[in-house]
DNA sequence: CGTTATCTGTCATTATATTGACAGCTCTAG
DNA sequence: CTAGAGCTGTCAATATAATGACAGATAACG
């Protein structure tokens, strides 16, 4: 029987009997470092959920600029879109590191989507968030400077990839300021910038890569920024 | 018998009798210039179909700046995320001139949500489209400057709202430079600038308020700007 | 234990966009 | 026809962020 390494995908929502049946059609495969899982324009012929290992899903200019949307990891599902709409792929993915994926074919997922209702509420309830996330990066983007945007960011990262220390205290590795820039539309410079002046407030500690956060509520209240709503919804992404 | 104005919305998907079930419980509800139809952090308990008039959905920053997500007109479906997942709404809604619109309640909505599996499918389909949509905003806004972002905001606009005029050009109609500002994040004064540059390049005509877009494909094709996929999908709103 | 690749810190320069101010234009209402 | 409200055009001054360059630090690997 496969292992769901997380409880918070659609797929763990399911009961028990229609979970089986999902699990039991998806097939284990793996991926390189820096191997590509799909690319922006493609058909998407399939989704995927992520064993172990880290998943980035972005997009590009001509000229080279890279915007990261999300780092998808154990037990996150990506990749149902183009599935659902049968449109083509708007970002391309990539492993961050060696990865294991559970991979769900297309033709199995609109077979058990037309059978259980209960999937395309799921499936809905994925949708939904995946919505409110992309809303809470436009909001930021366009009405945010740079050092809120990266304090949301970090908040937020805190909240779905962050491990607590034994202190309570939030860590957040495995990002370089390149790849938060790439999150941010940002440069590495101006996180660097940022961060520290984080740093200098008190707010985070950093140790080569990693980001330690002893209170994101107290990071978060560092900026004011936007009128109303939830600022940050911790578990937008899976 | 309601009449949709449309043809785009999740609800004109429907089949017949299905269709006629939601509209059976669709209210008329009139709203005045500038009146709010919901805000944002408010329990979301109803959503909306435009029948005449139309609707801006936004937030802000302390500050007072202000992001503008969508303007809704007749035939979009708007409001529905709140239902689906229960949070809070993201966005404020206000009527941009006197609107009607069609009002269907939660608990309506839940339950035949709950009773036909169409209509959580076509819901799945709109929720597509509204994180396209999202996701090309998120890429206009991180990767790409101004004036691209401002061409490709005018081809979206003119895919959507834009109307025919009697030789081929497309004609937007009801949007200020404060308008277009506020749906890129950035300021009247800047629109006004780029929209001249534009101009010049003969790739638009202005006649106060007007924007008449003689060939939507050689705007778009004007900044080449990102990289893969279908830059601007027409039918997003919907 | 030393070499290498990658990541980080910092700075001056340049590009880009915002701000604030004011005059002119277009439409609408009376 | 006139007055007023709301849009629009323009410009200089300012703030903000991107660029390019290079030195220093850390981890990974043999």
């Amino acid at each position: 029987m496969k292992k769901i390494p997380s409880l918070h995908s659609w797929i763990s929502n399911l009961s028990p009997d229609i979970r089986e049946a999902v699990l039991q059609l998806m097939r284990h495969r793996h991926y390189e470092d820096g191997e590509a899982i799909y690319l922006l324009g493609e058909e998407g012929h399939e989704l995927y959920m992520v064993e172990s290992g880290r998943v980035r899903s972005c997009n590009y200019t001509l000229s080279g600029k890279e915007i990261q949307y999300a780092v998808w990891q154990a037990g996150d599902c990506f990749g149902e879109l183009s599935l659902i709409d049968g449109l083509a792929r708007v970002h391309s993915a990539y492993a961050l590191e060696p990865t294991d994926l559970l991979v769900l074919q297309k033709r199995d997922f609109e077979a058990l989507y037309a059978e259980f209702h209960e999937i395309a509420v799921q499936i809905n309830k994925l949708l939904s968030r995946r919505l409110r996330l992309a809303h809470t990066i436009v909001d930021d983007a366009t009405l945010l400077p740079t050092k809120e945007r990266l304090v949301r960011l970090l908040a937020r990262l805190g909240y779905s990839v962050g491990v607590a220390d034994e202190h309570g205290a939030t860590i957040i590795d495995g990002f370089t300021h390149e790849n938060l820039a790439r999150m941010l539309g940002s440069t590495r410079e101006g996180v660097g910038r940022e961060l520290k002046q984080l740093e200098e407030a008190g707010l985070l500690r950093r140790s080569y890569g990693k980001i330690i956060i002893s209170d994101i509520t107290a990071l978060i209240d560092s900026c004011d920024g936007l009128v109303g709503g939830e600022p940050i919804v911790p578990d937008y992404h899976h």
